[in-house]
RNA sequence: GCUACCGUGGCUCAGAUGGUAGAGCAGCUGAUUCGUAAUUAGCAGGUCGUCGGUUCGAGUCCGAUCGGUAGCUCCA
């Protein structure tokens, strides 16, 4: 006897010896049975050729997100068979279900390149034409392996002597078999529309001490239009990369003579990296901030008592001699701060210290990570290290958590989420107790902030527990930008104090935080939030004023003098074109506002307006200027 | 760092099977003074990333190196 319940509640017994597919067809309706791809029992995702078992089911449709990685998942066994009858030397490896699709590891001696992917994908989609279907065998290990060996597929192999149960599972399509715990579409069929996208390499298992497999990504959507919108949502992120954007806009450069990963600002670059530095350095004043500066370059002998040498070495370059001495390039700015910190006894009365720097860092990242502005070498962090009391934690961390949000609001980003990552499970500095008194201040602050948060449990550094903040861009993608860290670590190692109500020696807490995380980065991710479009305060050009005629150059410098005069940035164009031509270059540049100047405004009654886009709108001269200072973000900046 | 791919004038790109470099845009000079996304004529600009090799001859083949891209890995 069966005892099935379904999602509405209802009970249903049974001792009938069905598959879930008759189960489904009978008890729930035909037309589901035919959209099924799997049945979820006791939260367990099953094969909808499985015998019916009892507990609380859900029959998972192509449509659930679970229904499109089973139809990923499937596509991916349907690659590898196509691959492996097309390559007949390849071996297989895993191939999973990814977010955006699904991938195969191959070890062939066939190199694989995008001209291969129309074979395959012809291949592929006569096996889902000839809507195969997928079988489930439960045999032992050994029967397994003796299966794989002969076929020699010793990867296989290799991942069925760690499985830790008497029995695997095989799935089946035609002549294809692979190792897999399923569940799997009724048959190949169901895989209504997919595409090989790129290969890569990657190492199997993602150890790069393992050999090097060729990687197969593709992806597979219920439908053409869902793919076309992924596709073209691939697209929209190419045209808005940071790299291409920057060379239009021309934002920034790096160059073979100076280094991998070494950023060289442009002046329009030069200018958003101003005005943003400026708003940031007015905002953390007015928010009980202090700015300090120090050094790019600190003796060994700090490196030993911050630990940097003994966790960090390498992330450190080498050390250069000065006199005798190693000096290391900074890593991090913490440990200068500790010493500014160290320069007094402090009072208990005196905290909460925050003391803020744009601290320029230098961190070997392997070549391969580089990134334009995302992952360099060289970068200033918006830094700040706060010294206060346990008792003073949570203040301090709502405090500065509302002055992140605060930030990232400025810069246009209005979906957050936070994550909590709490201590490790084992290799952790400090006492159990402290931990759990700090994590408890974090998790109030994050209760009352009101915002979404999750826990990463045990994900916390070695020295503390901390807070991260993702913001969602224009197109959806989530980018970590705050951290805000506490420090049981860094106050122990440099032996820090202060005298308590008490008159007793105590530890401070040190928090660690950075709002935007690195200009560099930060800058990479505004240029693609706003597809270089800046708005007003931060575009390197706000108005372009273009002359019709020659005779119209004293009008432009009229108008110039005035707009200098209240801070905002102006370009005359002035050339010998005609107007059509300037318009299109300064539209390219994606300046906020061009005005024509012709005869009609030569005595600057009114003015017309062409914004980004081509609305144009007729201001007065004060009037505009008015308006452009309200976008100014309250001030300017430059 | 590893694997694959890529590297031609400031930018975007052409240059089958090796025979000694080409376009558009940008730049410069001239004509044009023309009102909301490219006026026109001419000129100039490249030791084809770098170094080495094969060859009578290499942008084209081979090796090394530098740089880039994708992914892997890393990110106390």
């Amino acid at each position: 006897m069966f005892e099935i319940t379904l999602p509405d509640g209802k009970h249903i017994d049974s001792n009938l010896n069905e598959s879930w597919l008759d189960f489904i067809k009978r008890e729930i309706g035909a037309g589901l049975a035919k959209s099924a791809v799997a049945v979820s029992i006791n939260d367990r995702l099953v094969d909808v050729s499985e015998p019916v078992q009892s507990g609380e089911m859900k029959v998972v449709t192509l449509k659930s997100p679970e229904g499109l990685n089973i139809v990923r998942h499937s596509a991916a066994h349907i690659m590898a068979d196509a691959v492996t009858q097309i390559f007949p030397d390849t071996k297989v490896t895993i191939g999973p279900s990814i977010e955006t699709g699904f991938y195969y590891d191959f070890d062939s001696p066939h190199r694989f390149s995008e001209s291969d992917f129309e074979t395959i994908e012809k291949k592929m989609a006569e096996i889902i034409k000839a809507n195969i279907p997928f079988k489930r065998k439960v045999v032992s290990k050994e029967e397994a392996i003796e299966l794989f060996s002969k076929m020699g597929e010793t990867y296989k192999i290799e991942l069925i002597e760690e499985i830790n149960e008497p029995t695997v599972s095989l799935y089946f399509h035609g002549d294809f078999v692979d190792l897999c715990r399923g569940p799997h579409l009724p048959d190949t069929g169901f895989v209504k529309t997919f595409k090989l996208l790129s290969v890569a390499g990657a190492y199997w298992r993602g150890d790069e001490k393992n050999k090097m497999l060729q990687r197969l990504y593709a992806t597979a959507f219920n439908s053409k239009n869902d793919l076309e919108q992924y596709l073209k949502m691939v697209e929209e992120a190419k045209e808005r990369d940071h790299r291409k954007l920057g060379k239009e806009l021309d934002l920034f450069e790096f160059s073979e003579d100076i280094g991998q990963g070494l950023v060289l600002w442009t002046p329009n670059g030069g200018i958003v990296r101003t005005v943003i530095e400026n708003f940031w350095k007015k905002e953390h004043y007015r928010n009980g901030y202090e700015l300090i500066y120090t050094p790019h370059i600190g003796r060994s002998k700090l490196w030993e008592t911050s630990g940097h040498l003994d966790f960090y070495k390498e992330g450190m370059y080498s050390p250069m001699d000065i006199d005798g001495e190693d000096y290391y390039a900074k890593p991090m700015n913490c440990p200068f701060h500790i010493v500014l910190y160290k320069r007094k006894k402090w009072s208990y009365r005196e905290f909460p210290f925050r003391w803020a720097e744009l601290g320029t860092v230098y961190r070997y990242e392997k070549s391969g990570t580089l990134n334009g502005l995302k992952r360099v070498r060289g970068f200033t962090q918006d830094d700040a290290h706060l010294f206060c009391t346990m008792e003073q934690l949570e203040q301090e961390i709502t405090r500065v958590l509302n002055f992140s949000i605060y930030m990232l609001k400025s810069f246009d980003f209005s979906s957050y989420k936070l994550y909590l990552s709490t201590r490790p499970e084992s290799d952790f500095v400090g006492e159990v107790s402290v931990w759990d008194k700090a994590e408890e201040a974090l998790e109030a602050t994050l209760k009352k902030s009101g915002l979404e948060w999750e826990l990463n449990k045990g994900d916390g550094a070695f020295y503390g527990p901390k807070i991260d903040i993702l913001v969602t861009d224009s197109i959806g993608r989530e980018w970590q930008l705050s951290t805000i860290q506490v420090d049981f670590n860094l106050p122990e190692r440099f032996d820090l104090s202060y005298i308590g109500e008490d008159g007793q020696e105590h530890r401070p807490i040190m928090i660690h935080r950075a709002l935007l995380g690195s200009i560099e980065r930060f800058f990479g991710v505004l240029i693609e939030h706003f597809k270089g479009a800046f708005p007003v305060w931060l575009a390197p050009v706000q108005v372009a004023l273009l002359t019709v005629a020659d005779r119209h150059v004293e009008t432009a410098q009229k108008l110039e003098k005035k707009f200098l005069k209240k801070g905002i940035r102006v370009k005359i164009d002035d050339r010998n074109e005609k107007i059509g031509y300037k318009i299109r270059e300064w539209s390219m540049e994606k300046v906020p506002y061009i005005l024509v100047l012709g005869d009609a405004e030569a005595s600057l009654d009114k003015i017309p307006v062409r914004e980004r886009g081509g609305k144009q709108i007729s201001f007065e001269v004060d009037e505009f200027i008015e308006k452009i200072n309200n976008e100014n973000s309250g001030g300017v900046y430059f």
